[in-house]
DNA sequence: CAATTATTGGCAACCGGTTGACAAGCGGCT
DNA sequence: AGCCGCTTGTCAACCGGTTGCCAATAATTG
């Protein structure tokens, strides 16, 4: 009790462990090198490196692991490596349901092969889609895109840091999946022209969506073949509500038979047409796009071009994986299927009256 | 060249750099440190402790710091921390419209707080997701359980790791945010028997549902305020298929009012009994839970009780951010609540013929 | 102007795995 | 028996920040 004040150093505080690790921070391949009686490096390596140790050692290892309830830190792996297990997905629309299944299907995938699946959204925005974007690229291994909005070049220079695949957009020199949308669109304008329709409106969606400018090269190709007359109309947004501000526009056309650029639209358009007492189909035909979870909810349900958003979904993250392991194929654009699904909302012109 | 075989230490084999991580690997804080001719710890310091360096250091380093575009690496951060500035959301069930809005409320107030929201499906199972609760642990610091299927003993053993918040069930011990269902279905009780309905039945959920059992025992106590018949009727799944395979045994029932577990069962309800020719709600009355995305897609509108749910998944948010930060607070069960949203699935019964 | 105290910066150890380089062990071959 | 080459294990250096402790410097005060 000489000098109380003294910060004495061979007085032992013992080990305080600072974080205190709420209480048995787990086990690491130090604890296990002890209990196994071998270097951590052995262990890290028979964790790892199948193969790279001999089958007794291997069992050793492993069995102690199991005792003590080992699980790897994916910190202190992915600091060497780089290698974090994980890859992001970016959607532009957390609630809008075409995502839901493109969610849905990567997840899946990235589940069965033990990745993990980071989640953002942009909120529509090209400028917050890119900033989630980058703070992405730190913590994962790779990045999907689901319909961006931000421009290729953007997207590119995302490429060239990790591996990115795109999901309905076609961008050059970054792998995507996109809906070959064509077929589905030819069956749609084919069952119309057999209707009796002579003249189709396509309700477009955001003027920087890829897919809405594909959509309407594919109904316009569809209608010449089927010497049916096409005009476009705008939408506001790609909403419930902005297909109910275009129904004025659709009516003002004069078109008897309607493609809109997504479900959404289409179903706020039968809505506000309806409301407006107009009955579908017998006045007037709609067909949606995608084939959203709810597009057959309605009365009546909605024909619609399905796009198998799960499938892209999982595709997306299957050509991902592939880039993260075999590292070498290009691996460009895979089109999937879309099809027409046939419900009540298209179908013949009813004689006014 | 005397001994050509001896490791020599002073033969200096240069910096090899073997990853090679792709071109221009991000800058880290030595490079900042040589730049700004500090230390790195000053780097880090100035990075991410306010006000432990002067300011004039501070300047010199930030400017470094952007000069060079650097950005932490999160891993490098979390290896000594244990902080990840990420959490966990699991839900039952992705395609389940229930859970958009809880993910979207989640993932604005994470986003805006600088967290990741990582995302995890158990796929209806408690196996798949304790595992996957599991796995999260290792990566996040902390977790947000929406409708969890897991027992209580072993949320609480999660809940001792790290921070968890539930949502949609209480669990002694751990902080929770849930519907206070009793205004809504009051309310929708109070309607029916307005209406002059005398005997309700109720469609339940899963049975291991926390909520489904609270909003039976909502159903009979508002039935027998207003002294209406309350029946317990069974669900085979909580989806609209589900509601399609209830229908038979509601007709059986004798009920003239229906309300479900959720929106899903009440939609696949109604198509089937409308598809049985029935007219809702001149011949029954259907009130789902929830109000999902599509509620108000079928004709007519379904009536349902409203959860606030992504004011859920942002209340949990925010709670979880309060637990990591401020660290005291037991923060125990937030209610929020529900009220009935009055669309055309419920009315007046019509006398038969 | 010297002495004391408050700031600020630097050193080095650590977080927990991974991996290149090398040595020891070992069976097969001539 | 001697040599070769393959397997298996060990050593030590990293990955990029964080942080306790101490020294140097600056500011304050008698």
């Amino acid at each position: 009790m000489s000098e109380p004040k003294t910060p004495d150093a061979a007085a032992p505080r013992g080990p305080v462990k600072k974080h205190a690790r709420n209480g048995k921070s787990s086990a690491t391949i130090y604890d296990i090198a002890k209990v196994a009686g071998v270097n951590p490096s052995t262990v890290s390596r028979a964790l790892s490196k199948p193969g790279r140790v001999s089958a007794k050692t291997q069992k050793l290892i492993e069995d102690a692991a199991a005792e003590l309830n080992y699980h790897v830190n994916p910190f202190a792996r992915a600091l060497p490596t780089g290698r974090t297990s994980t890859f992001g997905l970016i959607v532009a629309d957390i609630t809008n349901p075409t995502f839901f299944d493109i969610i849905r299907g990567a997840e899946t995938t990235a589940t069965a092969r033990d990745y993990t699946l980071v989640l953002a959204e942009s909120a529509e925005s090209a400028v917050t889609e890119l900033k989630a974007a980058r703070r992405m690229m730190a913590t994962v291994d790779g990045l999907i895109l689901a319909s961006p909005r931000m421009d290729d070049d953007e997207i590119r220079a995302l490429a060239r840091d990790k591996p990115v695949v795109v999901i309905n957009r076609e961008v050059d020199g970054v792998p995507s999946v996109v809906p070959d949308v064509n077929k589905g669109i030819s069956e749609a304008v084919r069952s119309l022209a057999a209707n009796g329709h002579t003249k189709v409106a396509f309700v477009a969606g955001p003027p920087q969506s890829w897919m809405s400018a594909r959509r309407w090269e594919g109904v316009q190709a569809a209608c010449e073949w089927s010497r049916v007359d096409a005009v476009r109309l705008e939408s506001t947004k790609p909403t419930v509500d902005g297909g109910r501000q275009v129904a004025r526009d659709v009516r003002a056309s004069g078109a008897t038979a309607v493609l809109t650029y997504n479900d959404l639209l289409a179903i706020g358009l039968m809505q506000e047409l309806q409301a407006a007492g107009m009955v579908v189909p017998d006045q007037i035909s709609i067909v949606g796009f995608d084939d959203i979870f709810g597009a057959d909810f309605t009365t009546p349900p909605l024909t619609t071009v399905r796009s198998p958003l799960g499938e892209c979904g999982s595709v997306a993250a299957t050509l991902l994986l592939g880039l993260l392991h075999d590292s070498g194929e290009p691996a460009s654009t895979v089109r999937v299927e879309t099809e027409l699904v046939l419900r009540g909302s298209s179908g013949r012109l009813l004689p006014a009256g």
